[in-house]
DNA sequence: AGACTAATAT
DNA sequence: TATATTAGTC
């Protein structure tokens, strides 16, 4: 990092937030795409050449690690200048930088928040869309539970692991449960021939339309 | 109280 | 069918 200087020096006035947010899509344009950046989870130096080099082995990374990194990562942003405008560019890198994780779904529910955000009494009580689970969100929902075993695997710590903006507890509990019914059947089918109906989850496709998203705007932490 | 989960609703 | 919500339990 070192850069969060930098995003301060393009607001030295104050309020024009959609400038900011102009020229961070800009310099985001250059940015390498998730699936270019190499996975925190992997280990730079092969254990063998490690070894060799007499080089102490780093130590492998865990989800819980990575989490931690990005949870520093933002009070470090946000810490960066201590208050006022650019406190909130902060957040909004990180925003726009959770909603790149979380793809389409997120990014709909960020724009009827603010959308609707005025007096109407229904807002009181802001419905949020409903949640739809992309390979990108299934995928990282499975890491997280794969990581914790199906017994600590439990929706308060499947989504602070997969800490995820927006993603709410609830959203986690309702996907876990077709989960594990999912689980389930894979138990009592294993070895059986493929009834020909198992699209569920087995190896998503690959819509084409989620690789390329627009933008390009990079996730810090891919996986 | 709050979290978990199976059942049920949309 | 996919996801949300409810209701019962711990």
């Amino acid at each position: 990092m070192g850069e969060e200087v930098k995003i301060g020096e393009y607001e030295p006035n104050g309020e024009d937030t959609n400038g900011d947010v102009e020229r961070v899509a800009e310099w985001e344009i250059g940015l390498p795409t998730a699936d270019d950046l190499t996975p925190l989870s992997q280990l730079l130096i092969p254990p063998e050449l490690a070894l060799a080099f007499s080089i102490s082995p780093e130590r492998q990374r865990t989800l819980i690690d990575v989490n931690r990194a990005s949870q520093n990562t933002v009070s470090n942003l946000r810490s960066v200048g201590g208050g006022g405008q650019l406190n909130a560019l902060s957040s909004n890198n990180f925003k726009s930088y959770n909603e790149d994780l979380a793809r389409d779904p997120m990014k709909r529910i960020s724009a009827l928040r603010t959308e609707n955000s005025g007096d109407d009494p229904s807002a009181r009580t802001p419905k949020r869309p409903r949640l739809v689970w992309t390979p990108q969100l299934h995928k990282r929902f499975v890491d997280v539970v794969a990581y914790l075993g199906i017994k600590n695997a439990v929706p308060k710590t499947i989504m602070q692991l997969m800490n995820v903006e927006g993603l709410t507890r609830e959203n986690v509990a309702s996907h876990l449960q077709k989960y594990r019914l999912y689980l389930k059947r894979m138990q009592g089918l294993s070895s059986e021939g493929p009834s020909s109906s198992d699209q569920l989850f087995a190896s998503t496709p690959v819509p084409q339309s989620l690789h390329e998203s627009g933008s390009g705007a990079a996730a810090l932490v891919w996986w």
